[in-house]
DNA sequence: CCTACCGATCGGTAGG
DNA sequence: CCTACCGATCGGTAGG
């Protein structure tokens, strides 16, 4: 309950202020680009004043990426629980990803840490890694899910592993282009994207398994 | 052909020598973490020599994206020229943005020129743009062709429009995953991205059709 | 293309 | 949490 709704209470700390001006500023400028005294500018406090919550500009950066992954994560395991149908499954876990890339505040929190990650610390880095790894695997059984047969492999070539690598792309490549107010509605975005998918793997696992890289 | 051998008509002058060097370090630390001197340093010159080529550090991140963007195109351009089938027409334009992608030395000038448009001048990025658009045009065509009777309607709900930003971004994030020396080789990447779409645009368009904003 | 250098700005600190 | 400040480094320049 904490950690799902994101904004409201990080805003009730002045370390929770801090966090949340910095990712709008991350994500509108980009990490290297903003500084102390813009993130300080935002709060409305002295630019040292920093430095009583955190002990370095990167330190801001790790946590709005571990508070942004946690919170993708929490809103997965959350689906995952629901027990949905695969199809169905896979249409609600999409939707939802597309909320956490655009609807504020997690939108400045997901976008920085996917397109900040080289900036992060080596620990921070580490446990974001986790934490994204943890909602690869939700994401992962629910595909398996579509085809029960499949054992990790689905039509005809594509592995549910390269196919989520895939799907994460499309998805994540949105905040490139998607704007939700005068763009298609999120529900639309989301079933469309569905509807690539679906077809896909409805015909039988004749070939080879091809995108299973051995690990 | 001058525009079409990036990497090494430009190795002949100092200035191609800067624009590698600085692509490179680019996609590497991102734009604003390179320094001026990290860039001298690889080419083996006095920082302030940049000078004599480059007005300033931004003019080299525009010179990178324009002729990243540029090499991009020339190559959808031949392809265009060959007048294949839709289906083969998709699998080689998927398979040539793959080596854009991940093949030295184009990878350095494109990773930086989909990751960095934020730096650019306001001119840079129009005209990158522009290009861009170009280069859309050509994959756009391509899909039309896939479903001849769609006057820009695919399967069921998705546009071309839409289809190539899908694509495009599935595409583009493989920068974060993908190793062409340790993963699948290119070509069962661009197979099995290819496997992934074509079935979904073989039934009949039945209903409304979805993604096209009203431009 | 180099040497020598500058003004601005950065992340971060000391002391209260 | 603020004031006052610092050392380092940045992009860029002057003069040759």
């Amino acid at each position: 309950m904490k950690k799902k709704s994101n904004g409201q209470y990080l805003e009730n700390s002045r370390r929770g202020e801090i966090l949340v001006a910095a990712a709008a500023l991350f994500r509108a400028k980009g990490y290297e680009a903003s500084t102390i005294r813009d993130i300080t500018t935002a709060v409305g406090i002295a630019s040292g004043s920093t430095f009583c919550h955190f002990r370095s500009k990167r330190e801001i950066l790790d946590a709005v990426a571990i508070e942004g992954m946690r919170h993708v994560l929490a809103g997965a395991e959350t689906v995952a629980g629901r027990q949905l149908p695969p199809e169905t499954c896979l249409k609600v876990l999409i939707r939802q990803h597309i909320g956490f890339l655009h609807d504020p505040p997690s939108r400045d929190f997901v976008t920085v840490l996917l397109y900040e990650t080289r900036a992060l610390s080596a620990g921070a880095k580490k446990e974001v890694m986790r934490l994204m790894a943890l909602y690869e695997d939700i994401w992962k059984a629910c595909l398996q899910g579509l085809v029960p047969v499949s054992n990790g492999r689905l039509r005809g070539a594509v592995s549910d592993s390269l196919l989520h690598r895939l799907l994460f792309g499309a998805l994540n490549w949105s905040v490139h282009w998607y704007s939700p107010d005068d763009d298609l509605p999120p529900e639309v975005l989301a079933e469309a994207l569905a509807e690539l998918v679906l077809p896909a793997m409805r015909g039988s696992a004749e070939s080879d398994v091809i995108g299973r890289s051995a690990t």
